[in-house]
RNA sequence: GGGGGUGUAACUCAGUCGGUAGAGUAACGGCCUUUUAAGCCGUGAGCCGUGGGUUCGAGUCCCACCGCCCCCA
């Protein structure tokens, strides 16, 4: 907004596309000396509705009502002449407000009639009472406008259904739809939770770079950017874990990360272009300390967060939902209910090709054979690629209970150490639930040759998704040592889903990318930068 | 990149065989002393995504483009 121009609000408003008959409602209340923006407003004993219905009792006898000042967005109107009905409604609930001519006054009042609008932010004080009809109401003495409102918000009844109007206008959404801003609440919560269980167990919570030299610890194409006076070429970070390891190499014993990773990709139901992981790093552990604490963490979500989605889908069937069933480990998500119940089930890779692929994962023919079947492309891949094809087309969809697949192909795991019976996999672990990647966890390479030559393998591949040089600060990090340890990373957005019953990683995430809109007026397209970075702005916008 | 779907009032949606653009909500004007999706009477509201084509006539049929959704690569 342009908060530097000065002039009259309604001229500067008629500058803008405001509505003809709420623009007429703001000369109408300037005239009459009511400021639409105040400023310098306190609003003296102002309660949360939830917090004023936990204090006061509505049914008290007359004499005895406790007196409340309550702020919020006004929801709805029922004009009954002399009288008005306000649904008043703030971050914790929605209360009715009662307002009479004959207690505010005339002038007030037909003021008040003339230039109230739905989504307009008031305050009201009076006695907390119930209506005759039994409605918990506060009787208002006095209201106060503390924000104008010049758009109409959209229909509660109806809701805002407009996919793209819910992403682009996100403050809309949550005004018009519960269902999404109790969703993001329970983001919130789950985030808040799994912080505290690593707290618990003794993480130590750090920040690393997100601007990387060389983006490593996983395989994915990154964000570029440029810093100007250092000269140097940068990347969005893809995966913090090259420096929490770091961390350890540095006398850490227990570090964890809660943050975004960026991976140029496409968009998906289950992707966006930045993401949310929580990274772990726990010396002297092994992969079986984490399939306990990654059990552990899920299972106990699901129980307390799980709840929510289970009340939304007892409520949709007319049920009030039992109290067991708010505490159980059944999580419904579309037309599956999902049961995080502990133990997990476990199973292995080769077993899991075996079952639903028909293949033998070390035995190349037997892969090729399968993935001609199963439609999985072969042409100039190796082996270790194609397998990892059909595990995603034909096994990771069948998994819909928690499923802890491990011994993982070594040869897919570059980051992780060889298992001690077995070389050809790793000590690792994925963790699938309702056909996604959960969790991947594994124990760490700590020798630094070995994980020279792997690196030194990936950049002979030359694939954009792997790093194009060896990262020799890293190597040289681990040359001064790094405890045994083990390491995880669980995605937030995902897990999110999951607990909420989410179709689509957009509902999870509060501002997903879309595409940018061509502006009225404007040819679109046409001297669009040419480079490879067409939506370089939307990530790297500064505050500054 | 390919395929399918979709775009109509602020919101949710109808729109038949190609023949004057519709409803509910919201808004606006009335009536109404406790309603609650308040009610009753009345009014205004549209670049039918954009551009082209076919036709006497296009929201509707055809083509291209744009946004969004889904599936596939």
């Amino acid at each position: 907004m342009a908060t530097g121009e000065r002039g009259p609000l309604t001229a500067r408003l008629a500058r803008m596309t405001v509505p003809t008959d709420r623009h007429d409602k703001l000369g109408k209340l300037q005239a009459s000396g009511v400021p639409t923006y105040p400023a310098g407003m306190s609003l003296p004993g102002r309660e949360l509705i939830q917090d004023l219905l936990a204090r006061a009792d509505p049914g008290a006898p007359e004499g005895d009502r406790a007196v409340a000042t309550i702020a919020g967005r006004v929801a709805s109107v029922r004009d009954h002449g002399n009288s008005l009905f306000l649904d008043i409604k703030d971050d914790s609930g929605r209360l009715q407000a009662f307002v009479r001519k004959k207690t505010l006054g005339e002038a007030a009042f037909v003021l008040l009639k003339e230039t109230l609008d739905l989504g307009d932010f008031v305050a009201c004080r009076g006695e907390l009472a119930r209506t005759r009809m039994g409605e918990a109401t506060v009787f208002t003495e006095s209201l106060e406008l503390l924000s104008k409102s010049t758009l109409a918000p959209p229909s509660e009844w109806y809701g805002l259904a407009d996919v793209e109007t819910r992403l682009r206008k996100r403050y809309a959404d949550l005004i018009a739809n519960p269902e999404s801003f109790e969703r993001f609440r329970a983001r919130s919560a789950i985030v808040r939770d799994a912080r505290h269980f690593m707290e618990e167990r003794g993480f130590m919570e750090v920040e690393t770079p997100m601007l990387h030299g060389i983006a490593g610890g996983a395989a994915a194409k990154p964000f570029r950017t440029h810093h100007n006076t250092l000269h140097m070429d940068l990347s969005l970070r893809i995966a913090p874990e090259l420096y929490l390891k770091r961390l350890l190499v540095g006398g850490y014993e227990r570090v964890f990360e809660i943050g975004r990773n960026f991976r140029n990709e496409g968009l998906s139901p289950r992707h966006n272009p930045e993401f949310s992981m929580l990274e772990a790093y726990w010396a002297y552990a092994r992969m079986d300390d984490w399939i306990e604490a990654c059990e552990t963490l899920v299972a106990d979500l699901a129980v307390a967060h799980g709840c929510h989605q289970r009340a939304v889908e007892a409520t949709a069937e007319d049920e009030t939902p039992a109290p067991e069933l708010l505490e159980s480990h059944l999580v419904v998500r579309g037309d599956r209910v999902i049961d995080y119940s502990r133990p997990f089930a476990r199973r292995t890779y080769a077993e899991l090709i075996q079952e639903y692929a028909g293949a033998d994962v070390f035995d190349e023919s037997s892969v090729l054979q399968a993935a001609e079947k199963h439609g999985v492309a072969t042409g100039g891949r190796g082996v270790y690629k194609i397998v990892d094809d059909l595990f995603g087309t034909c096994v990771e969809p069948q998994l819909v209970n928690p499923t802890f697949v491990t011994h993982l192909p070594i040869a897919l795991s570059p980051l992780s150490k060889a298992s001690a019976e077995d070389p050809r996999v790793a000590e690792r672990f994925e963790l699938i639930v309702d056909g996604m990647e959960l969790a991947n966890a594994f124990s760490e390479l700590n020798d630094p040759e070995d994980q020279r030559e792997r690196f030194e393998a990936q950049v002979a591949e030359r694939d954009p998704e792997l790093p194009a040089e060896v990262d020799e600060d890293y190597i040289e990090a681990l040359r001064y040592g790094m405890p045994p340890a083990a390491g995880i990373g669980i995605g937030i957005d995902r897990l999110v889903m999951l607990l909420t019953g989410a179709d689509s990683i957009r509902d999870v995430i509060l501002f997903p990318l879309l595409r940018a809109r061509a502006r009225d007026g404007e040819e679109a397209g046409d001297e669009e930068s040419p480079s490879a970075e067409p939506r370089k702005d939307a990530h790297l916008k500064s505050e500054g």
